[in-house]
DNA sequence: GGCTGGAATGAGAAGATTTCGCATTTAGAA
DNA sequence: TTCTAAATGCGAAATCTTCTCATTCCAGCC
């Protein structure tokens, strides 16, 4: 039950927090801004107050329930935590997101921050590309037609 | 003289642009966001509106005189181009930011793309930490006391 | 099961950053 | 110097996110 994951995490079980969390479960999109949340809760008519989900997704990820991410600028996306960090590769013709775990990149990060005598407390790493299907395509898509 | 390099870089030579360019040359802060730029500029008694700062600059990305970073979401950051390409690693604490290039990294990027179908066009990558003055300090100093 | 205090929510206002629209000025060529 | 397209400056607007505060709800206690 959803509620005893809030309650672990050391948050109240109410019912936007339920909603969302169920929904972020749920979703086939893995990676979604606080506006596609609040549109899709709305579709399937379960109404939550753009505020809370800002709130909401805020406290999640503070929680570690969920990670925020800034594919590109303007505004933040979030996905459900589910234990291994990734990093993302990014379609900039079509906003397809592909995630993907290097161990040597990982390593070198540390090294580095170690070197210029950084403690690390975390990092982003985003490639950005044409991917295979946009290639293909060559077409002008732009980035409101998909979002995987 | 900057006139040539505006013209170099496609561009009319602007009392305003002129303006900005010099500046970026002769600030000791590589990495500057518009509302900085501005003030800075301000401050010299060289005034230039805030919008055509932003249009400058991103005409200026544009060209290749400089790179636009997103160090923490909210605002952009500009740094003058100085040919070779580098990340950055960003204090959390006090907003202190180092620069660094890693070669391993670069290449498995590529291949990381490559491997995905993807043809790369860019990418960003930002270690975040506390800096060793930060470390060494403990405090609980804010990111509006320095950036360097 | 009802009662209650503090936390959470919803709605809209406000904040922050960036872009836009348009009247005015300017660069640079004739 | 004159002219025209391009650039600028200003305020309005767009976008994303947070804040304020009145209202509602959760969770523990009778
Ligand atoms: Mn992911
Ligand atoms: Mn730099
Ligand atoms: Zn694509
Ligand atoms: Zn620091």
């Amino acid at each position: 039950m959803e509620s005893q994951d809030l309650k672990r995490a050391g948050l109240k079980a109410t019912l936007p927090r339920l909603k969302i969390l169920r929904f972020l479960e749920e979703s086939d999109q893995r990676h979604m801004s606080a506006e596609e949340v609040y549109k899709a809760l709305l579709e399937a008519g379960e109404e939550v107050g753009l505020a809370t989900i800002y709130r909401v997704l805020t406290q999640f990820e503070a929680a570690g329930l969920v990670t925020r991410h800034h594919f590109d600028e303007g505004h933040s996306v979030f996905e459900l935590n589910l234990g291994e960090h990734h990093d993302h590769i990014v379609c900039v013709r079509c906003g397809r997101v592909d995630e993907f775990v290097d161990e040597v990149i990982e390593a070198r990060q540390h090294r580095i921050a170690e070197e210029k005598g950084y403690e690390m407390t975390d990092h982003a790493l985003y490639i950005y590309g044409v991917c295979p299907e946009c290639r293909k395509a060559g077409g002008r898509r732009t980035r409101a037609e998909g979002r995987g």
